[in-house]
DNA sequence: GTAGGGTTAG
């Protein structure tokens, strides 16, 4: 039976009410309760509006924050800012987050101890590095509670330097970290994957007393996981007393993470049949485990258990599914995928179609993503970045564009994400302006702070539209460290605009920040080469080589008749070789009569003529292409796939091909889709 | 009405 809402009660009783519906789980009818007072007393407000972040509910936390400010009678007491913080770091509010501390420092409770520790936490759940830092500086007493948040802001920040060098100041000024400091702390390891150093790290938590700590192990286990000694991580889960759902979580993650995939299998049915109680996390990770080992079939396997059991799929379960289907796609087709969500009933979910968006998207269909698109009820932030960079993706700009203005129109905050996705969207449409006042416009209307990843868009935006020169001087007055993705995109412009000098010393910072990827080794070389620098050309292959540094190899793969069928450079393993190459010799004749030659530039060898023309139509785009156009029955178009970007010549051939064969042509390379037809490209000759 | 922590995707 429940209780009924009383009326009329005296004004000290309130609070007691709302809270006693509180207890009862009853959040309505505390509201309601709420609702009648004419004169609700600021701890009633608190209480509910803790009560709206506990349940999830945490915009509506804000909501009510705003309203008991706007009555302005009610003079605003330390805890309910402390709960609007807390609603703030909940729902990652950056705005509102800003309010909040404002109205601290208004009521004079910068230096309370109570509200600094939950003020730097709510600015690290908003990933807003800044504010943390300032309010962390700004008091002056600090206890373990705010070297602790501290730590994990930067962490959430995404500077996990920062959270090790906070640990060693902390226990450098005497405060003593506690379990939860070094909860905070290991993950930081986790992330750079450094170990602090195996047998001490595994004797420190004991010898303090927090062997037994199920928070401190598992981040353990993840660190030891990241930093590949599967064994430490074993060992740490083993020495644990009472391993809880997510200790065992992370040692099938951990599993998962070093190509262990049978013993992940093996563990999670060992932790099943333990009884121990399986969480939406578990089935999670068993379900992308599967999916990124190669054992697609599993699972979906395990995500039909997991909805037998009563276990309700979410975004991550779904994302990691489609993953799986992404695999299967190769004998299942794109169709099917649509139809099995259709069938497990994950189509009532936003999360959930807005994954479908993104996968047909990916499979090449931007028309179907952009029709499912329209067909969903309800759009959140999500859901409009995913179709922003699906149409990004595809090299559709203007596209992007005007869905993030209509985003924007119908009332829905972008994020970070929403400005990668239209940001990369200018920059391979070449629309220079619109991407500069865009940037322009995050932190002025949209009080989104820009991170390295839009720095890096910008430098893209500005390399690809020729301002080479603007490129790098944006590169050098960045305020963070310019990323390895910023000097990457002035190097790839420095091909396509032939700057050897830029692409040189973009190619140098590269090597230093990462010394391992082939793909910078590549990209100067053929800038030499195509400039015929042979001598400083040949410079970097020796580098390369003494490095030890390979080029990974080019693949290409098409699906026909429910079949993948993948290419190598050169490959002659296939039964329609002959024919292959036959229809190759014959486009290249074609071409030539029509005026166009073979582009040697692209050649990573220094051949003579002939021998380039020959190791540039072996490409395996090519033969992918030329097989798909053999074999092709009834449709109108291919689809073709590489690991690699596509390279110059191909990209002239198939725009050819698709204008001779009159069809439709589309490659997916590493970085975008080319849409090929009536011997044009989508991508509008920059790649 | 009184703070901080680990495991899943992209």
């Amino acid at each position: 039976m429940l209780a009924k809402v009383p009326t009329g009660l005296p004004l000290h009783l309130n609070a007691k009410f709302i809270k006693k519906f509180l207890n009862l789980g009853d959040l309505a009818r505390a509201r309601q309760l709420f609702d009648g007072i004419s004169e609700p007393d600021v701890q009633s407000w608190t209480i509910l509006i803790s009560a709206y972040t506990k349940t999830g509910r945490s915009r509506d936390a804000i909501k009510l924050y705003t309203e008991v400010k706007n009555r302005g009678k009610i003079n605003l007491d330390k805890f309910v800012i402390l709960a609007a913080a807390k609603a703030c770091a909940v729902s990652g509010d950056l705005a509102k987050a800003k309010e909040v501390h404002f109205d601290a420092l208004n009521h004079k409770f910068s230096s309370d101890l109570l509200i600094g520790n939950a003020l730097i936490d709510m600015y690290g759940k908003c990933k807003y590095f800044k504010g943390g830092e300032q309010v962390f500086r700004d008091l002056r007493i600090k206890d373990v509670i705010t070297w602790t948040s501290f730590c994990s802001c930067c962490v959430n920040c995404g500077l996990p330097e920062a959270a090790l060098r906070a640990f060693r100041d902390m226990v450098v000024s005497g405060v003593r970290p506690n379990a939860m400091t070094l909860s905070s702390v290991v993950p930081a390891c986790s992330r750079l994957s450094v170990c602090i150093r195996g047998a001490r790290c595994m004797v420190l938590p004991s010898r303090m007393g927090w062997g037994e700590n199920q928070f401190v192990s598992s981040a353990l286990v993840d660190m030891y996981s990241s930093c590949s000694s599967i064994k430490h991580a074993q060992s740490v889960f083993a020495n644990m007393p009472r391993p809880d759902v997510a200790s065992w979580n992370a040692i099938i993650s951990a599993y998962f993470a070093n190509g262990e995939g049978e013993r992940a299998l093996d563990t999670f049915q060992h932790m099943r049949s333990r009884g121990v109680k399986l969480d939406r996390v578990s089935w999670n990770s068993i379900v992308s485990g599967c999916a990124d080992n190669g054992k697609a079939r599993e699972a979906l396997e395990l995500l039909r258990d997991m909805q037998r059991v009563g276990c309700k799929p979410n975004q991550i379960t779904v994302t990691s599914a489609l993953t799986a289907c992404t695999v299967l796609e190769a004998w299942r087709g794109g169709n099917e995928v649509h139809a099995y969500i259709t069938r497990h009933c994950l189509m009532e979910d936003l999360a959930a179609t807005t994954a479908l968006v993104l996968i047909y998207a990916k499979a090449g269909d931007v028309e179907a993503s952009n029709r499912l698109f329209r067909m969903m009820p309800l759009r959140d932030t999500v859901a409009w970045n995913t179709i922003i960079i699906a149409n990004s993706m595809h090299g559709r700009g203007e596209k992007a564009v005007s869905l993030f203005n209509e985003m924007v129109g119908s009332g829905v905050k972008p994020n970070s994400v929403t400005f990668t996705g239209v940001l990369s969207g200018c920059s391979h449409a070449q629309m220079v302006d619109e991407g500069l006042s865009i940037f322009d416009s995050m932190m002025k209307d949209h009080e989104v702070e820009p991170d390295a990843e839009h720095y890096s868009c910008v430098v893209d935006v500005l390399s690809r539209g020729g301002r080479l020169v603007q490129a790098h001087n944006f590169i050098q007055q960045m305020s963070s460290e310019p990323s390895a993705a910023a000097w990457g995109a002035l190097l790839g412009a420095c091909r396509t605009y032939k700057n050897v000098e830029l692409g040189r010393l973009a190619a140098r910072r590269l090597f230093e920040i990462e010394p391992n990827n082939p793909g910078n080794y590549v990209l100067l070389f053929n800038i030499l080469a195509a400039a015929k620098q042979w001598g400083e050309a040949s410079e970097v292959r020796r580098l390369m080589r003494d490095r030890g540094i390979r080029k990974m190899p080019g693949c290409s793969w098409i699906r026909v008749n429910n079949r993948v069928h993948t290419f190598v450079v050169g490959d002659k393993d296939n039964d329609m070789s002959s024919e292959m190459y036959k229809f190759l010799d014959e486009v290249r004749v074609k071409m030539k009569l029509a005026g166009l030659y073979p582009d040697t530039e692209f050649v990573l060898q220094d051949l003579d003529g002939e021998e380039q023309e020959h190791s540039l139509c072996n490409h395996s785009e090519k033969l992918a292409v030329a097989f798909g156009i053999l074999s092709l029955r009834d449709e109108s178009s291919i689809r073709v796939f590489k690991n690699l970007r596509i390279c110059g010549d191909c990209h002239n051939t198939i725009k050819f091909i698709a204008k001779f064969a009159g069809i439709r042509i589309v490659v997916r390379d590493s970085l975008r889709f080319h849409h090929f037809e009536e011997g044009l490209c989508s991508c509008r000759e920059f790649w």
